[in-house]
RNA sequence: GUGAGUGUAGCUCAGCUGGCAGAGCAUCGGAUUGUGAUUCCGAGGGUCGUGGGUUCAAGUCCCAUCACUCACC
């Protein structure tokens, strides 16, 4: 039972892949759709005006790291997450179950929940599912995520069982404790690692709760590449096809591309925002690194199939001498067209669904050509 | 002209009482999947200014020479 925060609704269908209408406290989306992220309450390099020209519709930002920098009391002093980073659109926050994964050096995991030590002050710090929660609402986000284990690859069954068991029991105790009328809405999230069954035993035993949408979580964690996909298949399929499917943390382009294939609805990562910063592009004609020389007297666009800002306006040399100076406009462009390359992709991906099987199976043999080193293999 | 100092990787420099030539930056390549990320990993690159000498062994000690820098005439 959806509450009225949120509500999702099927449009097309092309065999497990659909495009639909997400509506949400601060408006509606498009599905598929990719959510950029912002951790820290920023999506790096770029501001609310260059993140709406990439098309980017909602955006992902953190509820551990906002916790603890600058406080989601103060966020609400200040008038809301919208209101602090004048985002208007819909905003999601992960709940800190990957940090218990990404941070695992600094933080111990009981029953109760996760302590995280602080590496601002070295302070210990208490995160609980009822806490992620409050926070969550606290701020003021359209969508909260469930906090749950992330679970480390490999792991053994056993181990996988006990974390997806407890994630379960977090699960039940954030559902206890939203509050009556709120704006946020609340997604599950599917663990249990690499196993098949586990996977569908855990979809089906979340999916009888009261949630807005399901996420899939746990992948992208170092795991062998066609594993990644083969879970989203197995568990895909016994989440509710009234609620949205949210595959956490990935991926590239044409992870996206199959994921999506198989009935996904929602993404969020780093990838855009991060091998941005790092010079690595997205494009077209493949992947690209601006930092090599053979770009240097290089005067076409970035990619000359996009209409960004960047790639409209400057050539591939004065990219690279930007990058290579250290300029702070750098990271901006390559940030801009790597987020409009996703969601172009993603608007791609909504109409070749629209327009049917065969359309949505040409983008994905197109997407495997985009990723160098797998050119010449088959699409899963 | 006199005195002193400095010459080692593309650049800035380490290299102790002699023991297989080093770092940072730069260059080149790779990684990055719910961001601890302006990050991480790797590679190429040097006849140690030049010529002699001492020594089993010299970037290192000695002599000569060249270049540059500074100070003083």
């Amino acid at each position: 039972m959806a509450t009225p925060c949120s509500s999702f609704e099927e449009i097309h269908r092309a065999g497990a892949a659909r495009t639909g209408k997400l509506t949400l406290s601060h408006g509606t989306l498009s599905t598929p759709a990719f959510m950029p992220v912002g951790t820290a309450g920023s999506v790096k390099a770029l501001d609310p005006r260059d993140i709406v020209a990439t098309g980017a519709e909602m955006v992902l930002a953190n509820t551990y790291h906002l916790w603890v920098r600058p406080g989601h009391k103060q966020i609400a002093k200040l008038g809301g997450l919208h209101r602090f980073m004048n985002w208007d659109g819909p905003i999601l926050t992960d709940s800190g179950g990957f940090q218990i994964f990404s941070l695992k050096k600094f933080c111990k995991v009981t029953e109760e929940g996760c302590r995280f030590r602080s590496p601002l002050d070295g302070e210990w710090r208490f995160l609980s599912p009822e806490l992620a929660i409050e926070i969550q609402e606290t701020l003021g986000v359209d969508v909260a995520m469930v906090l749950d284990e992330c679970i480390e690859w490999p792991a053994d069954r056993e181990r996988v069982q006990r974390s997806t068991q407890r994630t379960t029991r977090w699960l039940k105790r954030c559902i206890a404790a939203r509050q009556a009328p709120s704006e946020t809405a609340v997604f599950g999230i599917v663990q249990g690692g690499f196993y098949e069954d586990l996977r569908v035993e855990h979809a089906q035993e979340i999916r009888e709760l009261q949630l807005d949408g399901f996420a899939i979580g746990g992948l992208s964690v170092g795991e062998p590449k066609e594993e990644l996909l083969r879970m989203v298949e197995v568990a895909a399929p016994h989440l509710p096809r009234d609620k949205p499917r949210y595959l956490m943390g990935v991926g590239y382009p044409w992870d996206i591309v199959e994921a999506v294939s198989r009935g996904v609805d929602l993404f969020d990562c780093v990838l855009p925002t991060r091998s941005a910063r790092f010079g690595g592009l997205f494009t077209s004609v493949g992947r690209i690194n601006i930092k090599h020389a053979r770009y240097k007297d290089d005067s076409n666009p970035l990619d000359p199939a996009c209409t960004c800002y960047t790639c409209r306006s400057f050539s591939r040399a004065y990219l690279r001498h930007l990058f290579i100076s250290g300029e702070a406009l750098a990271p901006r462009l390559l940030t801009l067209h790597n987020l409009t390359f996703y969601q172009n992709l993603m608007k791609r991906l909504q109409e070749a669904i629209a327009s049917g099987p065969e359309s949505l199976e040409s983008l994905r043999k197109e997407a495997w050509g985009w990723e160098r080193r797998f050119g010449d293999s088959t699409p899963c």
